[in-house]
DNA sequence: CCTTGTCCCGACCGATCGTTCGGTTACTCT
DNA sequence: AGAGTAACCGAACGATCGGTCGGGACAAGG
């Protein structure tokens, strides 16, 4: 029969403490005294499970990635007209935001300090870039408009949706995360169409 | 006569170095080793300078404060029409931002490790309230949407504002800090009104 | 009972951290 | 010329950094 009873640490529920440590600190500011303390066993042990620091680092802003690239790959984010499919990545891009919080928030503040940090850097720039072109689209199709740059827009409008990170907590309402997404695609987008 | 050369170090100058140092690297990240060898002085001279790497923090978090908070002094924040004082308040935020782009850059990374950085943190906090209350007035004068909450649409609109300094890099075109207001406004403002 | 492997620990490593100290250079003022 | 001081330096401090090492406790499988 396959483990069910999760008594001890894996390293996927290991990342999950270090995350939230990781968040309150800094990554830097962070060190393997903090980590366990948090996940209350000794500082040696953390070795048994993950190779080091940067791997934690790793697997966080790999899973925050890995749910911001899957957006692109749904259909209504591939089919349809670019300012639908605009709404449809904007409106998903806060629901995975929300959904994976503490891994997006982590990918959000890396710095480029090590070779992980600049590799995390350079798919962001990617997923960005991928976003601007429905974006350009968009604005090709007429359905924008067009005295705002679109480089511009693009950066004003990831900024908005990014700083979700810095106030956003998770509490009991249900919905809480469609008010947050209708909010955004709101302003952000009757702020292009106007 | 005051003296007008300046090719040794000031408190000041130092600062200059050292915040562009911490916002490349990070705060915990930027050890005085890296400072030192950006300044072109040895690590134990810094300390002629200034009492230690906390003081330059708070120098930085310091002028970028005084910035933001001297734009509420201003006739034009204090006077007329809530919209009015709000759209006057948005765009200047942004040319202070632009204006102070490196000490502001750190003021917004501060995450809360030390005393300083908890003051920061406080600070800035008493900003986003005062600009909160101003987008409430305009609301109640009815000059802006009910739809959306003002707690969660203050946040969006700081969001936007604060992300600013992710990517904008000064050039030579004189008028650039316009732009990035204009289109910070119609964005925000438009998508407010609607 | 004995082996095997998982999970964990305290002790310790060399390196680096922010900071201090004693001292040297060079310019200013009298 | 001599005194004072601003600006700087190399060497070293105790503390902490990320990471290593040898081994103990314990459960599973033969």
């Amino acid at each position: 029969m396959t483990t069910l009873k999760r008594d001890t640490y894996t390293p996927d529920s290991l990342l999950q403490v270090a995350v939230q440590v990781f968040n309150e600190r800094g990554y830097d500011g962070t060190s393997m005294e903090h980590l366990a303390k948090a996940a209350g066993i000794s500082k040696s042990s953390i070795y048994h499970h993950v190779s080091g620091k940067e791997e934690l680092l790793r697997r966080a802003v790999n899973r925050a990635l890995e749910g911001l690239f899957g957006i692109l790959d749904e259909p209504q984010a591939r089919e349809g007209r670019a300012a639908d499919r605009l709404e449809y990545v904007v409106r998903r891009m806060v629901e995975v935001l929300i959904a994976e919080l503490p891994y997006v928030t982590l990918l959000l503040r890396v710095r480029g300090n090590t070779g992980t940090e600049r590799w995390a850097l350079e798919r962001r720039r990617e997923f960005d870039h991928r976003v601007a072109e429905l974006l350009k689209n968009a604005a090709a199709e007429g359905d924008v408009r067009g005295d705002v740059e679109v480089r511009l827009a693009t950066r004003l409008v990831f900024g908005m949706i990014n700083s979700i990170v810095e106030w956003y907590r998770p509490d009991g309402r249900t919905g809480a995360r469609r008010e947050v997404a209708d909010a955004v695609v709101q302003l952000v987008l009757t702020g292009l169409r106007g």
